[in-house]
DNA sequence: CTTAAAACACTAAGGATCGG
DNA sequence: CCGATCCTTAGTGTTTTAAG
């Protein structure tokens, strides 16, 4: 076989191979992609209709909400829950809150670049099942229901709970996506990315509730369901990992010689 | 004298702190 | 209070430099 020919079928070879990865590639990202739309899906629906789809529904009055089961009961977030501000507890551990994650640990990341002021002592108490909300992001869904107990940025606002619900459904209800125009409708400021929440509009968004025991069957439907789309998930994840591989390692074998296109073509 | 690559510069996003 | 500013990273745009 003249050299030219062998070089042309090495090319077309890998041009094949390569696309073709490159597809397979693009498909699984368009997984991951639905997998979390899939994700908000299944929680939005679960804090919004609950887990029987034959439920009675009425009429929430609430444009972006529409319908809701017939029993559960209207009320506002300043009925759960009554600002805090308590300071002086400076050896606390530093909390953070992330639009993706909630609350949590600031030391458990390494994307949080601002500075932690030397002097602590201006920072608020959190209690685990306080809401914290990040008032510049709360636009962006950025608050959460804490589980840890620890400081936190004056700039942002404690809420103490009031109430006997379940925390992990205020949670998953009050970072819902459907929420986040509702949010950035009742905040204020001249550069959109750093709006800051009203804290009294938001105590005055409404909010519907099932009875508790409800609530915890809702909050381990969202864990186990979210469990099993994160193993698909990490699994599209490795797959997506292997094909890359694959990839370059056809290219490096192209570019050392070590291509065998006659056992491959 | 084009054209391609490299280098540098600027912007946006996310998460905040600082200071009048 | 709330606008100004900070820090980092990722992405995009623009200018230099090098190559054909």
């Amino acid at each position: 076989m003249p050299p030219d020919d062998l070089q042309v079928r090495i090319e077309t070879f890998l041009d094949r191979e390569t696309v073709r990865l490159e597809v397979l590639v693009a498909a699984k990202q368009r997984v991951l992609d639905l997998l979390d739309e899939k994700r908000k899906a299944i929680i939005a629906t679960a804090v919004t209709h609950g887990l029987n789809p034959k439920v009675e529904l009425r009429d929430s009055d609430v444009p972006w909400l529409g319908k809701i089961p017939a029993h559960w009961r209207s009320t506002r977030v300043g009925r759960l829950f009554r600002q805090s501000k308590i300071l002086g507890h400076p050896d606390l551990t530093v909390l953070s809150v992330y639009r993706e994650f909630g609350v949590i640990e600031r030391a458990s990341r390494d994307d949080n670049a601002n500075r932690v002021p030397d002097d602590l002592s201006k920072y608020q108490l959190v209690e685990v099942g306080d809401l914290v909300i990040n008032k510049m992001k709360a636009w962006q869904g950025s608050l959460g229901v804490s589980a840890f107990r620890g400081i936190t940025s004056p700039d942002y606002v404690v809420f103490r709970p009031v109430h006997s619900e379940e925390p992990q459904f205020l949670h998953s209800m009050l970072r819902m996506p459907q929420l986040t125009p509702v949010y950035l409708s009742i905040s204020n400021g001249i550069r959109i990315n750093q709006w800051r929440i009203e804290s009294e509009r938001f105590a005055n968004v409404e909010v519907f509730l099932p009875p508790v025991d409800e609530q915890r069957a809702i909050v381990q439907y969202i864990s186990r369901e979210t469990a099993k789309l994160d193993a698909v998930r990490a699994a599209t994840e490795r797959t997506i990992g292997l094909l890359k591989e694959r990839r370059s390692a056809l290219i490096a074998a192209a570019v050392t010689g070590q291509l065998d296109v006659g056992a491959a073509a």
